[in-house]
DNA sequence: ACCTGAACACCGTTCAAGT
DNA sequence: ACCTGAACACCGTTCAAGT
């Protein structure tokens, strides 16, 4: 007779486990290796298995970005909205580059999730308190929202070919430029042969959002 | 024997027609339906035979994005920079609006073709005769277009949502609301139910950062 | 030089069947 | 209720072979 409880037992499956699971591939694999199979053999379970929990690859994808914001802990001082706007969106920056591939986890717009949900709702009691309206400051979160993820996209992909040696892209940029026609173009290569500074063009465009956000709040 | 230029001959293929055909196959079948065996299939040819014209699938995918710059003309008043680039961010936005999914064909960033880089010139040149340094014109003009780009893709998403009917996502953000611990984003949503403003909400962002680009040009 | 045929090594997902 | 085995209908890509 085999044990009905076997001392190897590994735990019956759940979502969470199935979550956690993915998130060990995504972190080992990367994107392109986050296979429902490989999570599943992660599991040691069939693949099928997962469509108990799960109705499909995408909603595994959603619930697994949901689960790598939950550690994700704004610290902000309180003194003046605007920097506790970019502080958050620096520590969403960092938190997203810290974790290998969590950006293209969202292929479509915002969605939402247990964890998530807290972060959006720190957001917006700042705008709305700073003096934007809700309309206004609802606009001003997903626009800042999107402009981090799609940055740290970039980044990501920056860092990445920096790693494997030449671009590809430079290299037929430096071409075009080479033709003349892209006067302007050169202008701007020229400027950025000390290297770039990812910090500093970070900060511009946040910057650039939240002056615009100030300029949504009513003269009193 | 068989002519050796039969009447019927299908030109020979060559990376503008493999291009052309993608096009087609984008715009009937959407990005998912964006195989290279759809495009062979489109082309009369077996899939194998695309890898003559482009080493893979993302370098055909990179052509076909520029391609459908291709007939984006810029059309300017030239009397306030900031109308300007609005106008071009407008432009761009019902552009890439208009053709099926071709916002979806750029995952990662920024990257170089004729079409796009003579869309670039255009741009920066209007940037530093506004009277921002080059470096700055660059920084500017990337997170100008990342946030054209990003705001499509989440536009499309929005509008194929609501032909496909309810949500899924809107579901479960009433039941989140309904708990009572996110009264900021209760209020957010009540302000939307009025249907929430497209249009607003793309010119609120675009121009939060034309705001901030403005901020960078030096006094004079 | 340019394309075909056949195959490799995968995918997400379904579904009857087991326990 | 929860999982396996086997299969379906695909993918991108490689490569010997044809012309």
């Amino acid at each position: 007779m085999v044990s009905r409880v076997p001392s190897k037992a590994r735990p019956q499956l759940s979502p969470d486990l199935v979550v956690a699971a993915a998130a060990q591939v995504l972190e080992r694999e990367g994107f392109e290796g986050l296979t429902m199979r490989a999570v599943a053999a992660q599991l040691q379970v069939q693949a099928p298995a997962l469509y108990w929990h799960f109705p499909n690859k995408d909603a595994l994808q959603v619930a697994l970005y949901d689960h790598l914001m939950a550690d994700l802990v704004f610290e902000l001082q309180g003194r003046d909205w605007r920097k506790d706007i970019f502080d958050m969106a620096q520590q969403l920056r960092r938190h997203l580059l810290a974790r290998r591939d969590v950006a293209l986890l969202l292929p479509h717009g915002f969605f939402v999730g247990p964890n998530i949900m807290g972060h959006a709702e720190k957001i917006l009691a700042i705008l709305i308190r700073a003096g934007l309206a809700p309309k206004d400051a609802g606009y001003a979160m997903s626009t800042g929202f999107s402009y981090v993820i799609t940055w740290v996209i970039g980044e990501a992909d920056l860092v990445a070919r920096r790693a494997t040696g030449h671009d590809g892209n430079d290299e037929l940029a430096q071409a075009m430029v080479a033709t003349g026609a892209y006067p302007h173009f050169a202008q701007v290569i020229g400027s950025f042969e000390a290297g770039g500074d990812v910090d500093g063009q970070f900060a511009f465009g946040m910057n650039c959002l939240i002056a615009g956000f100030a300029q949504l709040i009513p003269e009193r």
